[in-house]
DNA sequence: AATATCATGTAACATGTTACATGATTGG
DNA sequence: CCAATCATGTAACATGTTACATGATATT
């Protein structure tokens, strides 16, 4: 019990933006915190039965039968803010490009050449992909939510900037190790 | 069983850097890969008796009774170049400070504000304790390891850098919210 | 002698994913 | 009518941390 209060939070911060089912939270999740976040199904329909039970959300008839649309109580907007403003406790790291590159020597000069132009490759689709972003919330303005959703999708940039970046670096490096 | 390739991974990794007791691995990873690794007691011991029934490490007696000093066998070797070479299943990203911004109008611009601030800070914090790796690494050269260690610490200076930018750019930005 | 550090190990708990089962509705 | 998508839910598994129990050795 007491689900994650990561996952609580995802799931009441997503039916904050807007009512929806247990489903939609899930794409809602994948599709616009995809680059900082995730849930998976297991997590999120306990979750929301718990939330329900708490009074935190209230479930109404979805468009389907046998589906729920579910909407912050006022309680649950509380719940909310209160998990906002708890301090984040710090995920330990685990970063398994890192993992390998630290024991490159045994890896080989080329299998490291081949990790950084993925790495390299792989940002600059982020990069990508988030300018995709900007363009669709310039289109469509959230007014209250669109300045700090701007923040996220600026740190995402900032972020593969300085991959692209390093990767150039680290790639110039090891040519000269030859 | 079958305990996570990635922590089979960082213990034969550690192991062939030099052979250690169970506790100097963990002691290791903190220290070493702390920046973008880490492993549990409850991790480690299991994992290292079953590497040993597998025949990939083999224990010595330690300094002190009881306690064991393990080194990789030439099959340890060999799975840790497998293991190296296999391919990285990318975690799911779950990034707590994102998820708050991302709610920033929820949590209130004062709240972010100090969160941007709290990041920048630990960003800079992160760059002196590289300088101080970096400083270490010059004074005790493992030839064949340094390159790719300065690869690891480079990234996370990188990445470091990028926070403190982003970070200085979003609180201006949130300054001209008012 | 007392305290800190080195050292091993596990049980209880927390967290999280995957794969499956099930069925309704929509669009071609 | 058929396929894709929407929708719910759970059981089995995988992973990982915390807290505790235990004791040896080093340091002061």
């Amino acid at each position: 019990m007491a689900r994650g209060r990561q996952t609580e939070l995802a799931i009441l911060g997503a039916l904050s933006v807007a009512p929806m089912t247990g489903y939609a939270v899930r794409e809602e999740i994948r599709q616009v915190l995809g680059h900082f976040w995730s849930e998976s199904y297991g997590q999120i329909y306990p979750t929301l039965a718990e939330l329900q039970r708490n009074g935190l959300i209230e479930a109404q008839q979805g468009t389907r039968a046998g589906s729920s649309t579910y909407t912050l109580t006022p309680a649950g907007h509380r719940r909310l803010a209160d998990l906002l403003r708890q301090p984040q406790q710090p995920a330990p790291p685990r970063n398994p490009l890192m993992l390998r590159l630290f024991f490159g020597h045994t890896l080989g000069a080329g299998a490291c050449r081949a990790l950084l132009q993925q790495a390299k490759s792989d940002a600059e689709q982020r990069l990508a992909q988030f300018a995709a972003i900007r363009a669709e919330l310039a289109a469509d303005p959230h007014t209250e939510h669109h300045p700090y959703w701007l923040l996220t999708i600026s740190a995402g940039e900032h972020t593969a900037r300085a991959a692209i970046a390093w990767a150039d670096e680290s790639l110039a490096a090891l040519s000269q190790l030859e």
